[in-house]
DNA sequence: TAGTAATAACTGACTGGTCAGTTAGCAGTG
DNA sequence: CACTGCTAACTGACCAGTCAGTTATTACTA
């Protein structure tokens, strides 16, 4: 089987927990919770199953791990797009851009928003966590940014938060999408095509 | 527990059925495919678990039946629809409100979708069945309606199916934000008002 | 530098609980 | 009493989580 030589298996503790999580939310993001199998999640991350619990307690742990793991580079998108000083049109092609860019180019993240939206109910926690870390602050930043432009006179009058949500969908829908239609063969959609002309929609749509 | 006189259970062949599914809707709803449990929805319905297997082979059966079913009302709603022959900004508006209305009063509508979304990997026939009798035709019909009105100069150059997306992409956010974080406690989004405040936005952006 | 002891990383066979699906039999009906 | 609709106890497969044993690696010794 196995040339003599070779050895079974690598001591390498520092790159497991990245191997696992990602061996993990490729599993998660294509079965969701109760159907993933954890031995698949350790074939793939080339381990056995009883290693996956030296590096996580349980199951529902390691779905955590992955969801939360998941969250951090946005936390940093939305921070920096917040601290940023710039006019309100820049702002929206620059936030509906990166978001239209994460589409196409971040499988992980789809998979991640799938499995939040899948899962809320079995694990509200993850629910919460993505609402009050990634959400909310993205609306509140969005529909502050157009509050201003209002202000300035440069959108006409509306609910901010409604025209924030309305800048988004189009975003969310893309993700659903490209999770749900493409697999089975559905058209794709020009994600880059859809931000650049909705933007160009909407914020003619917005101005006074 | 039942008053003694009362009979343990009534013969309703015809009514059970529809019982069955109203209550698998909720479970499965609630808790995905493979974590719903038939013990729960068989209490729910107000009959035993092997009563279930008078009715559906499967607990697949069963979910396919659940999400089929769904689906009858609103290709009703698309052809009835397509039939009409009005103006773009009319059916526009007809179109997304009644959407708006599906997300509010529907709660089975909502479920459903969110299951379709979910279990597109585990059971691709319903992502398939839900593409090409609703997802696609409504797309179509949509793009279609808007590319006559470009042709009658009303609305701007612009890929049809795009905008389509444009336009219903909140309606698919309003959905997902109530499976999601409605439940966790998020303020709630007034799909009513954003429907009317994104048609006037996205309609004011479209024309020429 | 080779040999050996100590330990951390890892494996894989096993177990206990759970649950989809089955079935023997009973209750209500006509 | 025939027979349908249904129940409830049952079975067997499956899988998360465990653990006794194995292997790689490092530390120590001579």
């Amino acid at each position: 089987m196995l040339p003599p030589g070779e050895p079974k298996f690598r001591r390498r503790p520092e790159a497991r927990p990245a191997e696992i999580l990602a061996a993990a939310l490729e599993v998660f993001a294509e079965r969701g919770f109760q159907a993933a199998r954890l031995e698949e999640v350790a074939r793939r991350a080339g381990v056995s199953k009883g290693a996956l619990y030296l590096y996580f307690e349980t199951k529902a742990d390691l779905f955590r791990a992955v969801v939360t793991d998941a969250i951090s580079p946005n936390i940093e998108r939305v921070k920096a797009l917040a601290s940023a000083d710039i006019p309100f049109e820049t702002a929206a092609r620059t936030g509906v851009g990166m978001l239209a860019r994460t589409v196409v180019t971040d499988r992980r993240i789809t998979g991640v928003v799938k499995l939040v939206i899948a899962e809320s109910r079995n694990h509200p926690e993850l629910a919460t966590i993505w609402h009050e870390t990634v959400v909310e602050p993205g609306v509140r930043l969005i529909g502050g940014l157009i509050a201003l432009a209002q202000a300035r006179g440069e959108v006409r009058p509306g609910d901010p938060r409604l025209f924030a949500f309305g800048l988004m969908g189009p975003m969310l829908l893309s993700m659903v999408w490209r999770e749900t239609f493409e697999p089975i063969g559905a058209e794709a959609i020009d994600v880059a095509a859809l931000a650049d002309q909705h933007l160009d929609t909407v914020l003619k749509g917005m101005r006074p």
